[in-house]
DNA sequence: TGACAATTCAAACGATTGTTTTAAATATAT
DNA sequence: ATATATTTAAAACAATCGTTTGAATTGTCA
């Protein structure tokens, strides 16, 4: 055996595969999958340019352990309801929400790589993307539907409550995608510590105004 | 003269440059700065592959020209205000601009290709993002921030006027930006015809609901 | 037409990429 | 300790990248 990369139980072997996820974390949420390089990753992690060949097969499955695992990583470092008991008022809810979200996404440890890489998913979707949707955005937004809902006049057709979610969610990935050109326009901007607490409190009071004030459904027409 | 791309007024001359841009604008839009190449652009534009360096410098020179002239395109093909007079009622000017908006990224034609370039320079910016910001993204700011401004009780502070645009424009860009995750969670979403426009209008409503109600009372943290 | 500039072309250059190879080093088990 | 399997290491591979070169071609004006 020379290749463990396809090893299920080998998976949890050696520490220069732990070093590879980690450099590799670094690499490909700063500079995107394509612009890194193996042979940086692997100087960063003090290993041989053979390594990632020899633990992942290819640096595609080294992305995608990195994409699943940094998922991991951020959503149990800031997870969707921050403590929150399941039956809280919903405006309570949607605030822990949207701060949670904030702070996974700016944070500056190891949960803040997610974000990059997500954005960087956006423009180049790779195989691994299909896996995250099902297995933790998927759940997450059926959470913030279920917050939303409770907000909304009852009655409200589906469609406007994903419209209304997205609403939520589009406000809090914007200052993370957008930077480049948030950062231009208004310098002076900053996104931690009290800075990004107040950008939580603006996103859920300005979601919470328009959702409160949901025009109610329409009559639905007589068929 | 062996090199005519440094020459301003032979900007205009022949079709090979034209082609070439044609053919950069799509390439680039396709797969972005780093992952196209300069010979599937001249291959797609019938040129050589030294035409590249011969009419516009380098790879990345072309791309800037790319860049400003879809700005350009996008914002002739789909103008800020849609022919509205500039003392309509704010409610309508902001109808006009989330309309606008959504119809440049995600019209059919060579409009949509500004949008792409856009979403890839958030993620690795380049030299032309700085130029692009100063005449074209901070001027539209500015646009927006008179609607929301109309539409927000006045006195108003500056800091929330500035996050309210934000919280507009996020609106517009997020299906745009994460269209990857969108369409895999919802893969009904269609953006185009009366889907766009009924978008448009969601996210208008949405926003007015919003501004008309600002500031709204903040509901105490729950302890 | 003839001279000169502008443009196009095929070919190659140098650098970098992900990956493979082959052998040496290390750990593990008998 | 010996044999076996696992892991590391240096080197090279084949492919592709942006760019350059120098000659061939085309266009232009006297």
């Amino acid at each position: 055996m020379v290749e463990p990369f396809n090893n299920p139980a080998a998976a949890e072997s050696g520490p220069t595969r732990e070093h590879l996820l980690e450099a590799a974390g670094e690499v490909f949420g700063e500079v995107g999958f394509r612009a890194a390089t193996v042979r940086a990753i692997c100087q960063r992690a003090g290993a041989n340019v053979a390594a990632v060949n020899y633990h992942f097969g290819d640096k595609e499955a080294l992305y995608s352990a990195v994409l699943q695992q940094s998922c991991r990583v951020a959503l149990a470092a800031y997870p969707v309801d921050a403590g929150l008991p399941a039956d809280a008022p919903p405006e309570a809810r949607l605030r822990a929400f949207v701060r949670a979200f904030l702070q996974r996404i700016f944070s500056d440890g190891p949960a803040a790589r997610h974000g990059r890489l997500m954005a960087q998913e956006m423009i180049e979707p790779t195989a691994a993307l299909d896996h995250l949707v099902r297995e933790d955005i998927r759940p997450m937004a059926q959470r913030l539907a279920a917050i939303v809902s409770a907000l909304v006049p009852p009655g409200t057709d589906e469609a406007s409550l994903r419209r209304c979610s997205m609403s939520v969610v589009s406000q809090i990935l914007f200052y993370h995608h957008c930077r480049p050109v948030v950062s231009r326009l208004f310098p002076d901007l900053e996104f931690h510590g009290e800075k990004l607490d107040q950008l939580a409190e603006h996103i859920t009071r300005f979601s919470l105004a328009a959702l409160r004030h949901w025009p109610a459904p329409a009559e639905p027409p007589a068929a």
